[in-house]
DNA sequence: CGGAACATTGACGATAATCAAAGCGAGTGG
DNA sequence: CCACTCGCTTTGATTATCGTCAATGTTCCG
């Protein structure tokens, strides 16, 4: 599991586990903004190294006019490292969005175990290429696709997410976003938002009350999305023919 | 320059110049589709690592219907590793969009340097780092602006990293993007990027003839787009109060 | 009970898409 | 040297997706 960047970490964990300090375990409530704990700094050595274990939290960034527009899902797994403000200024904050339990590691600890593990570096980068791939998916969700394929493309990929790292919970899974919520993470209004999910519905392919999220049909949700897999699946499968068609037009 | 991989890149080159197989430079015209080469594998051994050294290039998607996304614009100096399709099935593409000089390299190679140069993988690490933080600014310049601050943020997110990595060239940079470019990259169509770009041009901001690029008035396109080069700037400036002014509104 | 956050509905408006045609410039070939 | 084509740009008219504004409903919680 590229993905699960937890698993590889806690392996790492384990194995020195005298040796990360600041292994400080949070749990936190909903809508509530850790960017400033996570993401400040105060001289190099301060930096963390977020890592969340339960719960979804959200990174993103507030325009001039007020306007929110979130850039990522932090899903159970997901690690996120200042990766957006290289310098320590914060354009991107953090926010939960259902309590979460967060485990915060120094980054100079993880460099010594990178200096010690050259796997660790390496998963770190192929873990960074999957952020990469994510975030290139969501540019083309937001630029290519209307507003009713957008949903159905989150929510195709979500649920693979949570599928990679989770235990498959079948087609049911937890889905703390609102309405608000989900606007901004697909760059459209929240009114918009609830029609189209009244469409989902009434086409039979999803549930989504009191926060869960049932997949009715799921092949057909990702018909309606276009959702192809391979952007999330981890590497090293070199299935020469299972890839899932994919129109090349020109 | 975090930007400038290749400054990283040709250091390393110096210092172990044998030992780099398969360096071969290449000389590409515009709209070339490179992914062939440089995106496929046989085997884990032959997956390459090209770096773009001069021209422009770009990484998209094709949809269903025919529709192209741009994800990344590959400036001089950027690297384009497998980044987006771990598992060697290539969903995006490679084109480059003027005349280019591209060097590829052994993805073993780079392993073997990293052992050695623990320096490099971090180097990497951070770049990649950076490659996110502007796949997120995409995000939300396509979820969260109208076409105009769209196509104004481009354009200055471009005339930055270019300054980043080349001599500054002024206000005049070349710009190879044709206007349906355009639309791919910001999610629009031809005919609203033409509309737009005449907008931009009858406010005195740009001029844009021939493949060339002239800013008028950069303070004045940066306040259009809302642009924050912070995302750009390498790290390790700390300077606690250069922050460009930001707005955090709830 | 009252309030707050979230969901839903309707009417209207605006930004951007679509369709279609024409202009322009550069390179090609007769 | 001049048609001719091809890629790119420009323009106009029309459509529609999505946004805005505003009000009402609902659920949950103190």
């Amino acid at each position: 599991m590229v993905n699960a960047f937890l698993q590889r970490l806690s392996q790492a964990a384990d194995l020195t586990d005298g040796e990360l300090s600041a292994v400080d375990e949070l749990c936190r409530q909903p809508k509530d903004i850790a960017a400033k704990k996570y993401l400040s700094r105060d001289g190099d050595e301060m930096v963390s190294f977020p890592v969340v274990l339960s719960g979804w939290a959200a990174r993103y960034q507030i325009l001039r006019d007020g306007a929110r527009q979130i850039t990522r899902l932090l899903l159970p797994g997901d690690a996120f490292y200042f990766g957006s403000a290289p310098n320590g200024v914060a354009i991107e904050e953090v926010i939960t969005l259902s309590p979460c339990k967060i485990v915060n590691i120094l980054y100079s600890d993880m460099r010594r175990l990178i200096d010690r593990f050259p796997a660790i570096g390496e998963a770190m980068r192929t873990y960074g290429c999957m952020e990469n791939a994510i975030l290139a998916s969501w540019v083309v969700n937001v630029g290519r696709r209307d507003a009713l394929e957008r949903m159905a493309h989150l929510i195709c990929e979500s649920h693979y997410r949570l599928a990679l790292v989770d235990l498959d919970q079948g087609q049911q899974i937890h889905f703390p976003l609102t309405q608000d919520d989900l606007a901004d993470v697909l760059g459209l209004t929240p009114v918009h938002i609830n029609r189209k999910l009244q469409q989902l519905r009434q086409d039979d392919l999803i549930t989504l009350r009191c926060k869960q999220l049932t997949i009715h049909d799921l092949r057909a949700l990702q018909q309606v999305a276009g959702f192809d897999p391979a952007y999330l699946t981890p590497r090293a499968q070199s299935q020469p023919d299972q890839q899932s068609p994919r129109a090349a037009a020109a």
